[in-house]
DNA sequence: TTTGTACTTGTACATTTGTACTTGTACGTC
DNA sequence: GACGTACAAGTACAAATGTACAAGTACAAA
């Protein structure tokens, strides 16, 4: 019996798989095996796919940072006019943080870029595209701030598994962004 | 020819070793051959000292922990009366980043406390310890927006490979404290 | 229908890895 | 000095893993 011919969703489906295993175990105990048992593929379908497994996690971490620069737009579109600056932040920092498993995979990636060069590239897309569009709306100084109080508390749900705390990160932000808020 | 007999500092020679390990190529690729090399003692020893691997790394994961409670002394320490907090938390900053090695694997203890419970603690340590510090002299609001501050600047340097811009933390610090500081 | 090609699937194999084990050695105890 | 115990160090081996490969199958083109 064979699965009827799908390339395309199945390369999908594999990324896909990668990407929950990673979420799971994390990058280094990514495996082959992992990865097509949660994809429900057999093991020579990974290897057909990926060169390598070095391609294969490679291309879960370039598929969540696709993810994440696509939110990125949204987050712009939503936020760029909005009145309540700091509510609207918090507001889209609540629906990331919903899905956890994705987060996880985008910090996993964040970690991992601080040692191999090649992935700081995406590590950067979500820093440089929150901060270019907080920085024309509130100056360098206030974005920059705001960046890191939105990336220290995202990590800190994550790795503490804490609930987010929405009036606190509004709070937070309202102080860093101060008047520049209306 | 056979080493001194030396239990303790062997040991810690292997932790040590460990710690280096898993900052250059993460807790998931840290085998026992890796550590035994770095550490400059034969296999067998990684083995008489920590019963499996999982022992091991945790070994590694509890020393840096350690390491950084020991750090969060000296802060309390010096931040306490410290007339200028902003000042003294952005020199406390650029000190701990000073030894990226150390820092990296602190992170990577946070990122692995996400998946697994047991080390939770010792993430909790960091987060709990200054923030009661700060709590107890800004007030919790202000505790928790410095202490994401904090985080997601030291998580920044870390990723991107940038240089610490202090002046940047600084004027978020004083920002994110407010009229709490002189 | 026939055929070629891209895809599927299962398996095989060399390598790496965790861990146990054996033998040898230093040091406290008598 | 003799001796037992805790440590040192090398080796062995089973399990896991990355990857190659052979054989089969669906689908488009002719």
């Amino acid at each position: 019996m064979t699965a009827t011919r799908d390339p395309e969703g199945r390369r999908l489906r594999i990324v896909r798989g990668a990407c929950e295993v990673i979420a799971e175990v994390g990058v280094g105990n990514t495996t082959h095996r992992l990865v097509a048992a949660r994809a429900g593929v057999p093991l020579g379908a990974t290897t057909y796919y990926f060169a390598s497994l070095d391609d294969l996690v490679a291309a879960a971490l370039a598929h969540a940072s696709a993810e994440t620069v696509a939110l990125l737009d949204e987050w712009v579109r939503r936020a760029r006019d909005a009145k309540d600056l700091p509510g609207v932040l918090t507001a889209l920092t609540a629906e990331y943080l919903a899905d956890r498993s994705r987060a996880l995979v985008e910090y996993e990636l964040y970690l991992a870029a601080a040692r191999s060069p090649q992935l700081r590239g995406f590590a950067l897309a979500w820093v440089e595209g929150v901060g270019d569009f907080l920085s024309a709306r509130v100056g360098p100084r206030a974005a920059a701030a705001a960046l890191a109080v939105l990336d220290g508390t995202m990590l800190q749900v994550l790795t503490l598994g804490a609930a987010l705390d929405e009036e606190q990160l509004r709070w937070s932000l309202e102080r860093v962004l101060g008047s520049a808020v209306s």
